[in-house]
RNA sequence: GGCCUGUUGGUCAAGUGGUCAAGACGCAGCCCUCUCACGGCUGAAUCAGGGGUUCGACUCCCCUACAGGUCACCA
């Protein structure tokens, strides 16, 4: 058995697809699974959409999300170099060849001779062969007088089968594919010869790639067979679609996966989201880390139907990212947040504990905190909750029992306070709730809180809290006489 | 339009001839409870339609509908 080996094939045109980014991880993952190797390999030969910086943006997403490619044109490789405009001659010699065996051809034709009705969308026409008739001292003098030409495919009569893991076996008609252009008139290969190349020459054995290639993957199928090379297994991927059932595309507006990093995403939230669209583990597994998932990753889990991208579900799985994350590393990423909301002494450590398993994105952390300073002005109406039992009235004689009170809260420490405040509501006749929901408003103004009452206390402390308290008397005695 | 592929609840999905058709997100309700969240529980909601094959079809075959892909000197 020969080692697995997958690669990833971007063109450097811009930002990085979520598609393409799931494509990566699928080829790391299965390259993982088998103990394989992971190629990474830049795709440039179009010159015109070649875009500056793009490289740098997928060595940065792969680096983020720990994709760790084990050759490439950074890291080096047994089979450098990994960029394909640095293998320009490779694609020719081997075009030539296929000339040679009576494969391909070359073609005079520009670009807008293609054929008759070539402009009739509704029925493109193939390329009509002109160039195949061509004498050799047609050729020649054609060669000769330095006319530019493209070096085309020869698909032979007959039908192609192939079979792929995902959608099984697929057969189409030789008819229906045209006489594909290899070597492009700049002298520089099309994708989809270069990529066969490149495969061959890397040894790769499973191509991996979205299925958008499912309809090409004859042609190639037909270019290993006139160079007589073996055929590597095909892994075809279903699509994502976005929200609207559209294929996903920078053009709608759709989100790159640097995009979702600025909207507040993790790397890694992002990326197990990624893995469980279009593949499903043998168990109820949701939430693994890169490692994890190379465990158990298995192309018998990839689905052939197209999936939605759906924002509540990463939403939801990020939001578990935050919870299952270390203490220290939350803090480290929440401190700006809190410090943002609260300028004054609150203890930052607390509060980034409180919030630590209420929050989707960092960002919500502001809004939540932001009655830790100073009490916002609130409305009296907050005291009224049904459930609670509560109303202006009740929450007035509460306050006043807590001041009254202060002096038996001697430790302003949670549960010390919890259990005062309980005894004293057992004294005067009231639930829990009815006195401790009280003191929570008066002292956050807010309906809702990252903690309850007695949290509060502790946090702002002896004088803000009786501070607020009296504050608050005030405002319901003022309302209510 | 030709060719190729797909179609299980709103979404992601398990399921490979015999299941009361898993699970997750979202939604609703309940419980827990000092609010919210967390956690726990419950619920509503699905096999695109029509024919076959079979003792028995979500599972196999055919047709229809719908969706997507592809038909470049782009990848």
């Amino acid at each position: 058995m020969p080692q697995v080996r997958t690669r990833f094939a971007p063109s450097p045109t811009g930002s990085m697809h979520i598609g393409n980014l799931r494509t990566a991880l699928y080829e790391y993952l299965y390259a993982k699974s088998k103990g394989g190797a992971f190629v990474l390999r830049i795709e440039d030969t179009d010159r015109a959409r070649y875009t500056e910086g793009a490289v740098d943006i997928i060595y940065d997403t792969l680096r983020l999300t720990g994709i760790k490619h084990d050759e490439g044109p950074d890291v080096g490789g047994p089979y450098a170099p990994y960029v394909q405009s640095e293998r320009k001659n490779e694609y020719l010699f081997c075009a030539e060849r296929l000339i040679e065996r009576g494969a391909a051809y070359r073609c005079f034709c520009g670009k807008e001779e293609k054929g008759e009705d070539a402009k009739n969308a509704e029925q493109p026409a193939k390329y009509d062969r002109r160039c195949l008739r061509l004498s050799k001292e047609e050729i020649a003098a054609n060669l000769e007088r330095g006319l530019p030409y493209v070096i085309r495919q020869l698909i032979p009569e007959g039908r192609t089968a192939f079979r792929d893991e995902v959608f099984g076996e697929i057969t189409v008609e030789n008819a229906e594919i045209e006489d594909q252009v290899l070597i492009k008139s700049d002298g520089l290969p099309t994708y989809n010869f270069a990529n066969v190349i490149d495969d061959h020459l890397m040894d790769i054995t499973h191509v991996m790639r979205g299925c958008e290639y499912l309809s090409s993957t004859p042609k190639y199928n037909l270019l290993y067979e006139a160079f007589g090379w073996d055929i590597p297994a095909y892994i075809h991927l279903p699509l994502i679609l976005n929200e609207n059932g559209e294929k996903l595309s920078k053009r709608c507006g759709d989100a790159s996966f640097n995009d979702l990093i600025e909207r507040g995403f993790l790397p890694e939230a992002a990326l197990n989201y990624v893995a469980l669209l279009g593949w499903a583990p043998p168990d109820n597994r949701e939430i693994f880390t890169l490692e994890e998932m190379a465990e158990v990753f298995d192309v018998n889990g990839i689905s052939k139907s197209p999936s939605k991208f759906d924002y509540k579900k990463l939403t939801w799985l990020n939001g578990e990212y935050f919870k299952n994350m270390d203490f220290e590393k939350f803090f480290g990423m929440a401190f700006p947040y809190i410090e943002r909301a609260v300028k004054g002494g609150a203890d930052k450590r607390k509060l980034a504990e409180m919030v630590k398993t209420r929050v989707s994105f960092l960002r919500e952390i502001e809004e939540m905190l932001d009655f830790v300073d100073a009490a916002p002005p609130y409305d009296t109406a907050l005291y009224t909750h049904k459930k609670m039992k509560t109303n202006p009235e009740t929450a007035l004689s509460a306050l006043e029992a807590v001041r009254d009170n202060a002096g038996r809260l001697a430790v302003f420490e949670n549960a010390a306070l919890y259990e005062a405040l309980t005894a004293l509501a057992a004294e005067k006749g009231m639930k829990n709730s009815q006195l401790l929901w009280s003191v929570r408003t008066a002292l956050s103004g807010k309906p809702t809180t990252p903690c309850g009452a007695t949290e509060l206390m502790e946090l702002l402390g002896r004088g803000e809290t009786f501070g607020r308290i009296e504050a608050a008397i005030t405002k319901l005695k003022g309302e209510l006489c």
